[in-house]
DNA sequence: TATTAGTTTGTAATGAATACAAAGTTGTAA
DNA sequence: TTACAACTTTGTATTCATTACAAACTAATA
């Protein structure tokens, strides 16, 4: 899970500017990240990485950026780790395991209808929704990495 | 929502107890807090009103408590706030909304057969479930506070 | 080329949470 | 009561993710 697939830097580009964000070196360079790196990194991880790539880069173009992304709806934030947000470039409504052990996180996909035994109170209008769960994975369970 | 019953302190003590915790002045008030005002608070919303009652308490004892308090499971964290942790008295399984204006959180209640339409791929084993949205509440929507 | 708007950078500031050691408290046994 | 050990509380210092901000840089346009 780690690369999924190289993408073309035009694509890139078009997706951008589709989204109303201007396609600068570095934005294209962090989506390019994200979009080949499907593991819900957080801001140091996609730091680390691109300073191998482009040495100038300083870690506020990497929050500005991620923040730019948010706001225009094409990056989720994961409230998941108390210290540390998460960053996931699938937006479709899906759920979340993170295990206790490695900190994984993992996609779990749900039925949309899963949804539909939930009675909102009043007049709540929800326009997020965060669903994710917490344990110890199939590996490490494997490993005996935890108790 | 914000006071909901006043509670006999030897029932927290007893409590505390039979959750293998010393029953100490400041768990007690603690723990007294937590149960009469189920509002989701925060460690500064903890300090802020104990500390008129309590002087001498520290914040740091706060943080100790509820630390414990989510140790022996008695207490619940909702990461929710990007910055903040909000603590849940009720451990039961259930989900919260916040609003995006007002920050206020509601429990929302679910049917337990609701999480049956989630297949968790592999076999993780789930120990936590967190489940929450947010937009905007009725009454912000009401008064216009929220675009 | 000049000007403006937008982007990137580095440093400083913020603030929640933790580390740690000193001070205080409680319980127990002689 | 006293002595001792174990536990609790406190305050200060530290850590670290995130934001604020202004200067430097780049792109775009006329």
């Amino acid at each position: 899970m780690q690369n999924t697939q190289s993408l073309n830097i035009n694509d890139i580009k078009e997706y951008l500017i589709k989204k109303n964000i201007k396609p600068s070196y570095h934005r294209i360079k962090i989506l390019k990240y994200l979009k080949e790196h499907i593991i819900h990194p957080t801001v140091e991880m996609i730091y680390k990485n691109l300073i191998k790539e482009i040495p100038t880069l300083s870690k506020t173009t990497v929050y500005n950026t991620l923040n730019l992304f948010v706001k225009n709806k094409i990056l989720i934030e994961l409230i998941i780790d108390e210290n540390e947000i998460r960053y996931d470039i699938n937006t479709e409504i899906h759920a979340h395991f993170q295990c206790k052990s490695c900190s994984i996180i993992y996609d779990i996909e749900i039925e949309p209808s899963c949804l539909d035994g939930i009675y909102i109170q009043k007049n709540h209008k929800i326009s997020e929704y965060h669903i994710y769960f917490k344990g110890f994975c199939a590996d490490c369970i494997k490993n005996k990495k935890c108790s």
